[in-house]
DNA sequence: TTTATATGTTGATCCAGATCAATGAATTTG
DNA sequence: CAAATTCATTGATCTGGATCAACATATAAA
């Protein structure tokens, strides 16, 4: 059994994930990438300069041509409706994909801008999908992580169809430390990147009264929030709080996986 | 140029979805599937015996075997909390498909059940998936019908998050209006297969809230109802109703794709 | 530093839609 | 067939969370 990864809490723009850490393993790996340490460059994937705070990576409209893994930082995707207001419709952290709704007709239905300093890796998709003929195993991978997406946009439905605004800030919460731990994280102290608007118009609540369940959870003492930083104290409680089915990860499992 | 095809109102269950109307139908047709009429029997797609009413084709935490495309019929997908209530997760139409989700990990996070005398294709998932490493077009359909799947659970979240009751009614019925367009239906004329319960159940409202804006679209001349049959009188007022780009499609499209 | 501009907190009020309740079809069962 | 059960409509009331408003704190600009 390997020696359990270290808890680590940092600001998602100080660290960067390793290929290994990255929904992308299956993907980078065989093709030679993140080996040693950070690797060498690439053969197909390419690491742009970091995104600063606000740039879009891309903007709804824009043609598809690459997937997008975040390496450092984070970001939010989000439509527009037409009276020019906005959806946010996810988060991104490390280790995680973008894009993948754009395949479909070759047009980027949403729009990705960076929360805070970003780093991405840029997957061209003719070369993922030429590729994938040639390793089975990286198809399977996409197909994987397709398929995680429809669940977890599934997962989000339950909570925006069903639970009051309590539960919804308390699932989103469990969420997001569910991600981080999975990436190597502290669960129970994070920063966000994000402003309480923002987790507002994603958890479809107004921002004053995501800004009073976080002061309500404080005296509840379920946890401590400090402006950004989020301090887990009774993950438990907050768990029975978010109404869902609590216990490690947040999502249904009905075994784990064979792999 | 070919003739257009001639409206029929039907109900669903009445009707049999040809593969070349189905998403599945690169899948398909390659194989040899649908080519004259409903065509000989199959090499890896199964067409079992009709499920009735209220049947289960699938039961949450079910082991993944295969994917399923609906052939007349229709289906719902739900998942059901600790406490057993249940959320509808869609409605599935002939010609849509049923199981993506299930592909992360090997288990349905789903139930499906039959909504009406449903009958079902079933398309073994390993053998999609070795057929697919031999026909690049038929894995870049399965990306592609994932992807669009993505992005339909997407608008769903903008429902949900920020919308009204009635642009979520609205919405939905411009939905499905779509969707029976696309497999050749009436876009006008069709007939609800799911109850009061199940819609509000999907658009996150109370069952008598539904009840009440059919009402109201009737009497503002939008529509006509009776039980489960709907008739649109003004598909465009609707349309504004919803809330959303209307105009053709639902979903925002920068041009028309290539293919 | 001061001034301006986002961003966050807290209070007071209001309303869309949930909930409770009663009644009326329609469909199923015995 | 009547009885039972499910499903739909409509009304009356109640409430969670939106909205409006005032102020506080941070961050950026000058």
């Amino acid at each position: 059994m390997p020696t359990r990864k270290v808890e680590k809490v940092v600001s998602l723009k100080e660290i960067k994930v390793a290929c290994q850490e990255c929904s992308l393993n299956e993907i980078c790996l065989p093709v030679g990438i993140g080996q040693d340490d950070l690797g060498r460059p690439d053969s197909i994937i390419d690491r742009k300069r970091p995104l600063t705070r606000g740039d879009h990576l891309f903007r709804i409209g824009a043609p598809f041509q690459s997937l997008f893994a975040v390496r450092s930082g984070s970001l939010k995707t989000y439509a527009t409706s037409e009276e020019g207001q906005e959806q946010v419709m996810g988060f991104h952290l490390p280790g995680e994909l973008v894009g993948l709704d754009a395949i479909a007709d070759g047009f980027h239905p949403l729009a990705a801008r960076a929360l805070e300093t970003t780093s991405v890796c840029e997957i061209p998709f003719r070369d993922l999908e030429t590729l994938s003929v040639q390793l089975p195993g990286l198809q399977r991978q996409l197909l994987r992580v397709m398929s995680q997406e429809i669940r977890d946009d599934e997962q989000n439905m339950v909570i925006l169809g069903q639970k009051s605004a309590e539960e919804r800030l308390a699932s989103f919460l469990i969420g997001l430390s569910d991600r981080f731990r999975r990436r190597g994280f502290s669960a129970t102290q994070f920063n966000l990147s994000m402003s309480r608007s923002d987790i507002g118009n994603y958890l479809g609540l107004a921002l004053e009264t995501v800004s009073r369940l976080f002061t309500r959870f404080q005296n509840e003492g379920l946890l401590r929030v400090d402006r950004k930083h989020i301090e887990l104290l009774d993950r438990d409680r907050l768990c029975m709080f978010s109404g869902s089915r609590c216990g490690g990860d947040s999502t249904h499992r009905a075994r784990p996986t064979s792999r």
